[in-house]
RNA sequence: GGGCCGUUAACUCAGAAGGUAGAGUAUCUGCCUUUUAAGCAGAGAGUCGCUGGUUCGAGUCCAGCACGGCCCA
């Protein structure tokens, strides 16, 4: 860096701009790629067109008066072709002081080398922006996994992969915002930093107001708020974007996170699944060229619809393989429990036993799409009781790839039952649950206004990327991951 | 929180059993006007994560800590 920064002052020093601005760049490398892919030699030479590309110098070959470049800008490379003669000796010494790196500008014909690469013969070019720092090795690429997360911008300099997992990601988010738009879904926002921290069972972040003088929590999710406008009569609503849990780090999780919620009035759990089905139709045909197979770390995964729909006591026997006799009542699940090596706290209960149960006896083996329905009511503090059996209730959750992709219910609006089940959560809180709901009047008086028959569904957004990107941890489809700070030097 | 693994040059990695630290790439110098992991010749570059300990002597052995990864909770 000392000699980068060295040779930038010797340029500078003869008259060098090393950071100019107001240089026009009229064409797009990609949009080159594309029109002349299939024209050869002659024919680009009869085309009397000059172009102007800019972009990062990402490999130079030099001979003594003639030097090749490779340069990439946001989504394509080029290589270009820069001869002392065209150029004039003092321009090309220029030239010979470029690194790796650098961003340059350059303007000129196009032509096919010996090998039959589109390249840009070099009429004119000037330096943008001058590098100080080397780039990672470019055969073995850049690999530690610190650095990579930590100085993301680096990574997205050197792994194109990267840049394509990201472009792939704002697909996907558009791809879904469409998708509900079209279906009269209203995109709303609704708080970020809230009073009472509900909708989820999970640990909050804790600031502060200053002004106020009042504790506020960020919000682990907007639930509560997207069914309050349910009352107030949005009856389709949507939001995407971040929550935060005061959670560990895993190649699972990260404290903030991207989660779609949406709420339709008048439907059920059911027709959600349904929903669920076309939606992700609707990426599999934007954004993984129409095919309903994607390959996962290995595992190939049919997202054909229809899905497999089990209820969770089935599911248990089923794919979990433990007969229904061994896990009837509290104590016996308890026992089954334990086997698996769960830790049981005292204030669990039967419902949260047998989703412990679920969690290490099904859900790893649930790689293709499954809808698991009817949870426990204890679990569910937010769902509508089934009708059939009150202590179940009318829930899916869905998991792919061995994980939990979404969770939906038919919502609870008898505002009598939301407050009993406010009430155990409150109990479960002061037995020790540190993630039990608390409990929210203004939400509870919302309720007695009248919340039409409805359901929801969030679907954990980063994870559906992990899983259309073939990405292993949640830390390659989130920009800037959470990473404890950086030692100071 | 627990277990295992890792941390050596800007990058990717070597460094059998303890004896003054290596390669390739990158950088610098020279030659080279169709190369693409360009080539050839030469040069510079390291607090071996940190702190202690054992030893005549530690990158290497021991302990603690930091950061990262994987697995478990």
């Amino acid at each position: 860096m000392r000699e980068r920064l060295q040779k930038a002052e010797e340029l500078e020093g003869e008259g060098v701009l090393l950071y100019p601005n107001g240089f026009p760049v009229p064409h797009r490398i990609k949009d080159i790629l594309d029109s002349f892919a299939d024209k050869n030699g002659a024919e680009l030479e009869a085309l009397d067109e000059a172009f102007t590309i800019a972009g990062r110098v990402c490999a130079l070959r030099s001979f003594g008066k003639s030097t090749f470049m490779h340069i990439q800008d946001a989504d394509g490379r080029i290589q270009i072709y820069v001869q002392q003669n065209r150029l004039g000796p003092e321009r090309y010494s220029l030239v010979k002081r470029f690194d790796i790196g650098d961003i340059i500008r350059a303007t000129g014909h196009l032509f096919r080398t010996r090998t039959d690469e589109l390249t840009v013969l070099v009429d004119d070019l000037n330096l943008l922006t001058k590098n100080l720092r080397p780039l990672p090795e470019k055969y073995h690429g850049l690999k530690d996994v610190e650095i990579r997360y930590r100085q993301r911008y680096v990574d997205l300099i050197v792994n194109e992969e990267v840049r394509e997992t990201f472009r792939k990601r704002t697909k996907i988010v558009h791809v879904i915002r469409r998708f509900l738009s079209e279906r009269n879904f209203l995109e709303v926002e609704t708080p970020m930093m809230q009073a009472v921290p509900g909708g989820a069972t999970a640990r909050p972040f804790k600031t502060h107001h200053s002004a106020l003088d009042m504790d506020l929590y960020l919000r682990i999710a907007p639930e509560l708020y997207l069914k309050r406008l349910l009352v107030g009569g949005f009856d389709r609503v949507f939001e995407l974007n971040r929550n935060f849990r005061n959670e560990g780090i895993s190649t699972q999780h990260n404290p903030e996170f991207t989660m779609l919620e949406f709420y339709q009035a008048h439907a059920t759990y059911e027709d959600l699944m349904d929903l669920t089905e076309e939606l992700f139709s609707a990426l599999v045909r934007e954004v993984n060229g129409g095919s309903f197979q994607v390959e996962y770390q290995g595992d190939v995964i049919d997202l054909t619809p229809p899905w497999r729909r089990y209820r969770l006591l089935d599911s248990i026997e089923e794919v979990g393989g433990i007969p229904r006799s061994a896990f009837e009542d509290r104590e016996k699940a308890m026992q089954v429990a334990r086997s698996l090596g769960v830790e049981v706290q005292r204030y669990e209960g039967y419902g949260k036993l047998l989703t412990k149960i679920f969690d290490l006896a099904v859900e790893p083996r649930l790689m293709q799409p499954t809808f698991i329905t009817h949870y426990p009511i204890e679990v569910s503090p937010l769902s509508r009781r089934s009708d059939a059996d009150p202590s179940f209730t009318d829930r899916f959750e869905l998991f792919i790839a061995g994980r939990e992709m979404a969770n939906a219910f038919s919502e609870l609006n008898d505002p009598r039952d939301q407050r009993d089940r406010f009430r155990l959560q409150l109990e479960a809180r002061q037995a020790g649950d540190e993630e039990a709901h608390y409990m929210d009047e203004d939400y509870l008086r919302a309720l007695e206004y009248g919340m039409p028959p409805a359901a929801g569904e969030g679907i954990g957004i980063d994870r559906v990327v992990m899983l259309f990107t073939d990405s292993p941890s949640i830390r390659d489809v989130i920009l800037f991951p959470h990473l404890r700070p950086e030692k100071k030097t």
